[in-house]
DNA sequence: TGTGAATATCTCGACATCAAGACACTTCGC
DNA sequence: GCGAAGTGTCTTGATGTCGAGATATTCACA
């Protein structure tokens, strides 16, 4: 089976043969997969009427647990973007309905940024939409395989945490 | 060892017990790998004076071998962007002096994009950047390992092809 | 050869993001 | 308690990308 990164390595092969191309073989992939894997998600999120930014969002709240309370600094840590990003999408979902502002009782500075029912719901649904869309691309991989892949990747990814 | 997913997975665990997140543990890392993956490039290529965007288009010109030559058209298919996006960015390139435009001879309603003797002495010097720091976080893993994990990738990946 | 569909590129307006700075409140040392 | 440094959030301006539309040329076919 033949994927388009062996084509890339392929065409840099013939133009650069004195490099050692296999990181490409590793990153390549991965960079490809996320950008494919970003278009599932969205079309999964679609169907449930939210955006992937929006279920990033909904999902850092429905993962701190009841009651479902986070302050913007704490959503923007866990979902790598700016101060005033986060604010816009934060306006934009309290606009939607799916969260609300409050202010936090502990430090007249902060607010909190709540989960409302509708919000937990879409998340909720969202969520489910993106695991069956993920489980139909991993279907092919058997289960020994599915793991296997799992525990690699998780090497490469724990020195960055 | 542990990683940011195993975090992830284990808070979704406690909300939604109910669910097989199998597919996070794989798809979740590529995700994240990739954001990480990313920065890293911009690492890479800042040394040699050039940014991801500018490496994606002169890499892609860079691989097609001389005359060093694609068509607008041809470069945003490889690159995944829209036209007026690589209009753009043909445009600030030509400027830098890294590429330079010139018509279709076989097609007057097209443009030709060419590699100067610059932007070919960047895009190579860059390419072997990036590969440095690519192999620096492959250290770690073993040459069998790094095939397997190359393998599985591409098992995920060929379908999309 | 002429006509309409397809193709190739560029232009333009809208928009989400980032980065830097402003503002309000809190915390800590004296 | 008082002042300075730190923290948390929002505001503002710049920028890169997208998407739709405009223009020019080529292609298919009658």
């Amino acid at each position: 089976m033949r994927d388009e990164v062996d084509d890339l390595v392929e065409a840099w092969g013939r133009e650069r043969g004195d490099l050692d191309l296999a990181p490409v073989e590793v990153f390549s992939r991965i960079s490809r997969l996320a950008r494919h894997l970003d278009l599932a998600r969205r079309d999964a999120f679609t169907a449930h009427g939210i955006e992937s930014w929006e279920f990033d969002v909904l999902a850092a709240l429905r993962r701190a647990g009841t009651p479902y309370e986070l302050s913007p600094g704490r959503l923007l840590r866990e979902t790598l973007v700016t101060s005033g990003t986060m604010t816009n999408r934060v306006d934009r979902l309290t606009a939607r309905g799916l969260v609300e502002r409050l202010p936090d009782p502990k430090d007249r500075r902060g607010v909190l940024v709540r989960l409302t029912a509708e919000g937990k719901a879409a998340v909720d649904g969202a969520f489910e939409a993106l695991l069956a869309a993920e489980a139909d691309l991993l279907a092919d991989l058997p289960e020994k395989q599915r793991t296997q892949l799992a525990g690699l990747l998780r090497s490469l990814l724990a020195p960055f945490s």
